[in-house]
DNA sequence: AACCGGATAGGACGCTTGTCCTAACGACAG
DNA sequence: CTGTCGTTAGGACAAGCGTCCTATCCGGTT
């Protein structure tokens, strides 16, 4: 009953090599090199290679979910929390400089493709918007708590690229830095903000 | 003699294809549909793909060294020529929202596909860099003009993923108007990127 | 009218791809 | 030992790819 086990050997390669080569660049022989099997044994755990994908993405989702409930069970203090999303980027910086955001890259990647995965991609993505615009909630941003989250998510997916583009070190710390800055100004109530809510509902 | 205005509309062809679908995705016969010649006949013109994607690398750099010198020509004040640049995302709206940051998404790419033009694309990106660093240093921003040109590259960039992504029109009207008051605050000497840079120099 | 050389069309080539088939393996039940 | 069934290996298959060759076209010169 090595059956599992071998699927999810298959999975944990693809998600791997679908990061750092991109989805359409990974070929059946990468993934089979990878983990050890022969090219013909995919057709019995998935049809197709769509349906790979469809399983990195289910593993994505899973993981992430994860790791935003470890995040919020840390720390009971919303502002912490967003610590948490934001110093991802100085954990992952070796990764995210030599291959991008693996959530940014993939819903680029799929976007192009008009590939049919595409909306379950970018799922990952309302995963992490969601959980912040809560965060963000609870900071006492209710009523612009999905225009902060997104702010943060576009700094992030920026971060990456720009990173990933230039193989810069420094530059993630400095971002960084300027992030975790910007946080602290969202403590409270942000007058300015505000302003713009207003301005927008009027 | 047509051998120039061919090779012109095979480049100008793959330039769009390229943005659209992206680089490995293109096939020689999207291109030869696209311009309406023989597949055949490419091999007159260009050896390799690649070297298709070198001129096309080349033409974007030429486009965008003529709009900056446009962006620099038309206003003396560089605060307005930077606006110049965030307005972009707003004049290109409805085409990043359908593919992206025709730069960000080439860069990212090459960067997955370990391709030899890595660094060309990247050079589109600098060209806007340096152009940027430039404005700043101009309003009085010597010390930090590169850290700020790499913010505002990096913010653009992460708009851009995230609108393609979410295909959100008012995401990036609120996100352009939220830079160009950042663009305000940097009027004038910011004492607190100041206090940043003495801090990382000490 | 004959010629020449730049430009083009059409297709051959070798290779890789995703997909799919089939024979064989190996643990386990009878 | 024998049969069964989940699992695997190896390769066949058509399609599409980038590349490359060659016959043909056509405008300009003599």
């Amino acid at each position: 009953m090595q059956a599992n086990s071998t699927r999810e050997s298959i999975v944990s390669s693809a998600d791997d090599l679908f990061y750092r080569q991109g989805f359409e660049q990974t070929t059946f022989a990468d993934i089979a090199g990878a983990v050890g099997i022969s090219r013909g044994n995919f057709y019995y755990h998935f049809k197709t290679k769509d349906e790979i994908l469809e399983a990195v993405i289910k593993r994505r989702l899973a993981n992430t979910r994860n790791m935003l409930e470890q995040w919020r069970a840390n720390s009971s203090e919303p502002e912490e929390r967003i610590r948490s999303f934001i110093r991802i980027l100085i954990g992952n910086r070796g990764k995210i400089m030599r291959h991008g955001c693996p959530v940014g890259t993939l819903c680029a990647e799929l976007a192009k493709l008009e590939h049919l995965q595409r909306d379950a991609a970018n799922e990952v993505m309302t995963l992490f918007r969601t959980w912040l615009r809560k965060q963000f909630a609870a900071m006492g941003h209710e009523s612009d708590a999905d225009v902060l989250a997104m702010h943060l998510l576009a700094r992030s997916q920026g971060i990456a690229l720009v990173a990933n583009a230039y193989q810069d070190e420094n530059f993630v710390d400095v971002e960084v830095g300027q992030l975790l800055d910007w946080l602290d100004t969202c403590t409270g109530v942000s007058p300015r903000l505000r302003a713009e809510q207003s301005q927008k509902e009027g």
